[in-house]
DNA sequence: ATTCTGAGCCAC
DNA sequence: AAACGTGGCTCAGAAT
């Protein structure tokens, strides 16, 4: 009796001896299920479409006898986890397999030196060489970190490609690190000339073992970004590509190539790589690299000012961009740190107030999260008894925050918690452990108009690298001048204006540059009949109405505004706005069809040219035409892609004169910065600091003339001109970014400092 | 756990 | 019919 109960418990009682029963049948079935089975139960489940792919190759494999179960796992039943997992084996096992057959199908003009004697004969060959390829292996990215650990070199004559090993290297045919000097002479001389695939990275490389990598003649991405700066567009006429040189070659040389990536998986490291697969991979670089090469000479000079430009200013850059990363920041840390805690504080009395107010309205117990935009605007919306249709600080937020004291903390807490959380706090935490300094990255080639982009690379994950261009008023004073030292800032004064005044040949800008006036003013003038000095700023510095509205308009047409967005910035409604505009039209009738003439070229050709036709900017979607969506099913989801398609052709139109003035500033800049760079190079304790787009600052000693400020206005002036249009500059003295004094006051402020010490 | 996307905001 | 050009960084939320 007792027995008999205990036994019941155990089973539970009745249901629970039919599920116990039922469980143990189907685990028999399990047993006794056949892989079939399982494939058919394992593809019938919901998977998501990356993982019936993976599915599906892995039954391949299995059915092609390629690959088995797991050991451990064969008397169990076979589950999709495992399916899943034996495909990482496979995808590894093929990569194996690729490997092994690249290795066997090893050019016999991949060349592995791995004795001293030979590499000598390859630099005495490659020294009588006019040009050839070259390209570094390292231990990893980081430019002031690593180290190389081989070197590529194709000899077009001979149509061979070596590699290099070096220590590093786990092989111990690796050659001493020592012997990486023997390729100085090589790297150095100016008679030889050489092709790279992003020369900037293997430049720096090089430095890190004392060489200097001169008379680099074609950098293929560079010259990628000439032939096409959409590659890596996202288009919705065009397939988006990289610039990877691995990806061009497989879609230019129709030659497939794996990048490394693919071939030795994420984080791999080089130095570890067996030999015999890295000479095929990394002498195939400076193969593929001398062919784009070709490839690209050929296509480049159908445009002979292109090419030109491109030999001439943009592949001088390098040196210029190499000085400029190199040289690096000073930050004060002691006013990072006094400002954070600042900063810190009046956000913590903030937090506390917004807190205090808008928690009542947010659903659920959770503290509200002031990042979260819906979050916040629920909560708000209830606070003030308003539905806000967003967050968005501009259009919807500012213009209620004198009404509601709740906004007005938001904004300015929203505002703290980005200045502290993305510069004053997080740019300390970027210093370079070996150069003590704070270093950027600077791209010729990081915009689609020709302007440098500032940043991160984005192959370096781990990287410290900050964008220069976007640091706030606010924190800019955390940059200071290294110790003897000032910054000089100097801009180009009204420089896309005068870029237009050339490009244009507007009579009324030429004229006002001409004279030196105002050249708002003098559209102004244009357009009311007014005398000039009553549309031009007055004599304390305040501007006139027709003055502010001129600037306006100016900038609404350089970024092709709608006449509604017009409206909204002069505050009028959209009729007057688009009347005026059309009188303006018509009171500026060259600039006009200036205007208009950009687009029409753009529509006509596919794209528009920058200054001298140094450079394109492709407009592919201007030529395409717009897609019917009938009538009252604009905002219909099926004709989502029709309404991206017709904004992108919208926006290739707008583009047409921003590009040209942008991009026709942009090569301003670059010719000016390689003076800059030059003048440098001549003077003791001069370096390039910094450039803002229309902006460059010098470090000088902080001894500096008057004859010096000379210097630096000329280099400004005189380097690159518009037609018939002087250049101006203002100059401005700092020891900390952003405090800025004139001249006249320092040199002021120096003179009674001398006389306080005597 | 990592990667991608969009919103929002900093600069010119 | 829409309606502000060029970038990069951070965060949330979603996808993988």
């Amino acid at each position: 009796m007792k027995l008999e109960i205990k036994l019941n418990a155990q089973l539970g009682g009745n249901d629970s001896a039919s599920k116990a029963l039922a469980d143990a049948a189907q685990r028999k079935k399990d047993a006794t299920e056949t892989i079939e089975d399982a494939w058919e139960r394992i593809l019938k489940q919901k998977n998501t479409d990356a993982d019936l792919r993976k599915l599906r190759e892995v039954k391949r494999a299995m059915d092609a006898g390629l690959i088995g179960r797991e050991a451990d796992k064969a008397s169990k039943r076979f589950s999709k986890a495992e399916a899943i997992r034996l495909y990482s084996v496979l995808a590894a096992q093929q990569r194996e397999g690729k490997l092994a057959e690249l290795v066997a199908n090893t050019p016999s003009n991949y060349v592995l030196i791995t004795d001293e004697q030979s590499l000598r004969q390859v630099v005495a060959d490659a020294l009588n060489e006019p040009t050839i390829a070259v390209d570094t292996e390292t231990t990893g990215l980081d430019v002031y970190v690593d180290v190389i650990v081989g070197v590529s070199l194709t000899i077009p004559s001979q149509d061979k490609h070596y590699y290099i090993p070096f220590e590093p290297t786990q092989d111990e045919r690796a050659l001493p690190s020592g012997l990486i000097s023997e390729l100085k002479a090589l790297m150095e001389s100016q008679s030889v000339a050489k092709v790279l695939h992003n020369a900037l990275y293997d430049k720096a490389m090089f430095e890190r073992h004392g060489i200097k990598l001169n008379n680099v003649v074609w950098d293929t991405q560079w010259a990628m970004h000439m032939l096409n700066e959409n590659e890596n567009q996202e288009l919705p006429n065009r397939k988006k590509g990289t610039f990877r040189l691995k990806d061009l070659a497989t879609k230019y040389l129709k030659e497939p190539s794996d990048t490394y990536d693919e071939m030795f998986g994420k984080n791999a490291k080089f130095a570890e790589v067996p030999l015999d697969v890295a000479l095929v991979y990394a002498a195939k670089d400076t193969d593929l690299t001398w062919r784009l090469y070709e490839f690209q000479r050929l296509h480049l000079s159908k445009e002979p000012t292109m090419l030109e430009y491109f030999e001439n200013i943009e592949m001088q850059l390098i040196d210029v961009v190499y000085r400029l990363e190199r040289h690096g920041y000073v930050l004060d840390m002691d006013f990072a740190k006094q400002y954070g805690e600042k900063l810190a504080a009046e956000a913590k009395v903030l937090y506390d107030d917004i807190i205090a107010e808008l928690q009542p309205h947010h659903e659920g117990d959770a503290i509200i999260n002031l990042n979260a935009p819906e979050q916040k605007r629920l909560a708000l919306s209830k606070a003030i008894g308003r539905e806000l249709p967003n967050m968005d600080a501009k259009r919807t937020l500012k213009p209620l925050r004198k009404e509601f004291p709740i906004i007005d903390k938001l904004l300015e807490y929203a505002r703290i918690t980005k200045l502290a959380g993305t510069y004053i706090d997080s740019l300390p935490l970027k210093q370079n452990p070996i150069t003590k300094r704070w270093h950027s990255r600077f791209n010729p080639m990081g915009t689609v108009t020709s302007r440098f982009s500032s940043g991160k690379d984005e192959e370096k994950k781990e990287s410290n690298e900050f964008n220069v261009q976007n640091i706030p008023g606010d924190a800019r004073p955390m940059f200071m001048a290294p110790k003897g030292k000032v910054l000089i800032s100097a801009d180009f004064k009204a420089q896309e204006i005068r870029g237009v005044a050339h490009l244009s040949r507007e009579p009324a800008l030429l004229e006002a540059f001409r004279l030196g006036r105002d050249p708002y003013a003098m559209l102004a003038m244009q357009y009311t009949g007014l005398p000039y000095e009553q549309v031009n700023k007055k004599p304390d510095g305040s501007d006139t109405e027709w003055r502010k509205k001129m600037k306006v308009v100016w900038l609404a047409w350089l970024y092709g505004s709608s006449n509604k967005t017009l409206a909204e910035w002069l505050g009028t409604s959209e009729k007057e706005a688009s009347t005026f505009m059309d009188e303006l039209k018509s009171s500026l009738p060259i600039l006009s069809s200036w205007l208009e003439g950009n687009v029409e070229f753009a529509k006509k050709n596919g794209f528009v040219w920058m200054d001298k036709q140094q450079r394109k900017r492709r407009l592919p979607m201007a030529k395409e035409s717009r897609k019917k969506i009938p009538w009252g099913k604009y905002w219909d989801e099926a004709y989502k892609k029709e309404r991206a398609w017709n904004a992108e052709i919208g926006k290739a139109s707008r583009s047409a004169t921003n590009s040209r003035v942008q991009g026709s500033s942009a090569i301003q800049t670059k010719v000016t910065m390689i003076e800059a760079t030059k003048e440098c190079e001549k003077r003791d304790g001069w370096a390039l600091w910094a450039t803002v787009h229309d902006e460059l600052i010098f470090e000088l000693p902080e001894d500096f003339t008057q004859d010096d400020l000379k210097v630096i206005e000329r280099i400004m002036t005189q380097s690159y001109k518009w037609d018939g249009i002087e250049n101006g500059t203002d100059i401005a003295i700092m020891r900390k970014w952003g405090e800025e004094m004139t001249p006249e006051e320092w040199f002021k402020q120096k003179e009674e400092g001398t006389c306080k010490t005597q």
